[in-house]
DNA sequence: TCAGATATGTAGCTTTGGCTACATATTAAT
DNA sequence: ATTAATATGTAGCCAAAGCTACATATCTGA
């Protein structure tokens, strides 16, 4: 066998160099994905208990605050909460602002799923995952199904 | 404010024990996607090419070949891949199984996405992503989808 | 008020998944 | 058969996200 395998159908050669066909799952990628749950969440808190604590945060994940509270310095040292030691966190205008499109876009999803007949508790559960996967286009089809539906 | 704030809708108390609603986006969710990824890539390449070595993956990725390289072993060591220093890289039955399921999983979202009206390219970029959460249930909702678009 | 409960912080460890730089093996070509 | 190109391996760095253990602050109730 050799290095660069004798390609069957491929094409021929080697290496063809092929552009990678997706990044994707970068690190990266990943802690984006934690930072929308996060704001989603403090929004949450916020609106619902009238403000958003470390322990409260980390009930809601399912980790320690520990966690919580390293993950809380990240987003702050990136613009998205302010926080001040034994005060409880808020949401700086572009933390807002990506929280409620992560809302929004995590509705439709459950929406969406919910309108194939997925029951409504694994829809919620499946959309936190699936949310972040969802580009635009997408979305935007699922919005559509759901005013097919709706209309019909 | 109060450390445990006080609850306007949710219920009452401080802190209701909540359960967490969601273990989710653990670390171990995240590195058992890219197993998934992994030996899904490789049995592609098997198929396609005859073989698959590290740097092949590493392109298909867009990775470099040591992060791979390192992967690949955290990947015998989980019993899905055989490898040998400078030798191709071959899945064991439990990760020839685990590349199947995925591969399925992953065409149906697919072709699921197109069904809805999703360019091609676009529906496969974002099922490598949405395919990891995709429960069951919400799977077999999909292949409904699709069998009642297929007989309309 | 002050003591106990609860929340937050800090130190430090682990694993994972990125990387660069460099060494070595294998393959391919002359 | 050597050499040059390519692939693989190793060492070692980094950041993120998890943890436990322990210290400190804050809050609550008696």
């Amino acid at each position: 066998m050799s290095a660069s395998a004798a390609p069957a159908s491929q094409k021929a050669k080697s290496k063809p160099a092929l552009p990678h066909q997706h990044p994707r799952r970068t690190r990266e990628e990943h802690s984006h994905e934690i930072a929308q749950d996060y704001v989603e969440i403090i929004a949450d808190l916020i609106a619902t208990t009238g403000e958003a604590r470390v322990i409260d945060v980390a009930r809601r994940l399912g980790v320690t605050h520990v966690t919580v509270a390293r993950t809380i310095k990240r987003l702050q040292r990136e613009g998205l909460v302010t926080s001040l030691p034994y005060r409880s966190i808020f949401l700086t205008a572009s933390g807002q602002k990506l929280s409620e499109e992560s809302r929004r876009r995590h509705e439709t999803v459950v929406d969406f799923l919910k309108s194939l007949g997925v029951p409504k508790v694994v829809a919620q559960s499946d959309a936190e995952g699936i949310e972040h996967h969802v580009s635009q286009e997408t979305l935007r089809a699922f919005v559509k199904h759901l005013r097919q539906r709706a209309s019909a």
